[in-house]
DNA sequence: GAGTGTAGAGAATCATCGTTCTCATTGCAA
DNA sequence: TTGCAATGAGAACGATGATTCTCTACACTC
């Protein structure tokens, strides 16, 4: 196996179990064991913990972009984009291991001691909203509304975990559709 | 001092700490000089650093209940009870220490290994959508505008961390609105 | 086939953490 | 004053974590 596949195994591996149980519950020798690897290979590709822990995120923020961007591309109007975003959370939400967004466990987690935790997690949510802004101002509507339609995203997130039941999706796509109107004057 | 004043002092500093810079980032020595109390007094008030930080949570959900119900109590119709929940969010962004819901990066920090931190998160969560949702009934509107406002008020509250900035409360409070008006068919 | 370098397995190291223990001190009761 | 219980200060302990080191085995070069 040629090293960046080792590197991108062992990085697969470390996001599953740092979103199942948290980034300081796993440690170097429970991600070794997972990842089948070696110690002394864990430190070759990556040069602390930290590392892979910015690596995991930054495969992460890839993964949510490319995934929303597909639901987004099965529909044909900017509204029917924006709703898109809802129903990859509806799916998401149903997964067995769902636990929230991996950027704010992240950033609960860690942020407090890790400015480099801080900035990855505030460019991916910034990210994400400047795709939503992109996607109002198609539609005539202003940038607040993209905003607005962040917060039920992220709502929905948080609450869709912590309640362990999917609806949070619904309940911010019906609020999203009618932020959405009211913008445009519906 | 008498012991309750000793462990509220010391749920008090621990609540400061942990919301500063994560829980497990915090050592029951650092607790102890910042407390300024022995470890064996620490030990004698609670038997593990477990019970501390259910105790910083169940604090720190009275604290909430109480803040949110007394901005409530300022205003006179439902509604405007329900916008004071976005009005208190406003202010509290606005603290210099502010970092995101303390009960949100509980559960992504510990949440993943402590059930007994999911359950005590999960019915912070519940109880101030279920005050909302005693609002939303007094004003004649569904149930679903007290779950979609209490999405925009967890929205805000990540999002204004990440961000760094409190103008997420202006954002969901204007959302709220308009679903307010909404559901009211207005 | 001998020699060299690379990597795996896991022991060793060093720090830190939660928790307990020791012991000297203090406040108080008889 | 003497004896006793309670407490503070902090050392000790056992576990665990991240990181490095050792040593062995194997693959590849000449």
């Amino acid at each position: 196996m040629t090293t960046e596949k080792i590197a991108d195994r062992i990085v697969a591996t470390a996001d599953r179990l740092y979103y199942e149980r948290g980034f300081t519950a796993v440690g170097m020798a429970e991600l070794r064991d997972a990842a089948g690897v070696s110690l002394r290979r864990l430190y070759m590709e990556f040069p602390a913990k930290d590392a892979i822990v910015r690596a995991v995120l930054e495969k992460r923020h890839r993964e949510w972009s490319e995934s929303v961007e597909a639901r987004m591309a099965e529909v044909d109007t900017p509204r029917d984009r924006l709703l898109a975003v809802y129903d990859y959370l509806a799916d998401w939400f149903c997964d067995h291991d769902f636990r929230g967004c991996g950027f704010i466990n992240a950033f609960g987690e860690l942020g407090g001691e890790d400015p480099e935790v801080r900035r990855i997690v505030r460019e991916h949510k910034e990210s994400f909203q400047r795709r939503l802004a992109e996607i109002t101002t198609a539609l005539g509507a202003p940038p607040l509304l993209a905003a607005q339609l962040a917060l039920l995203a992220e709502g929905a997130q948080t609450t869709a975990a912590i309640a362990e039941t999917a609806e949070a999706a619904g309940q911010a796509r019906a609020a999203a559709e009618v932020l959405i109107d009211h913008a445009l004057g519906v």
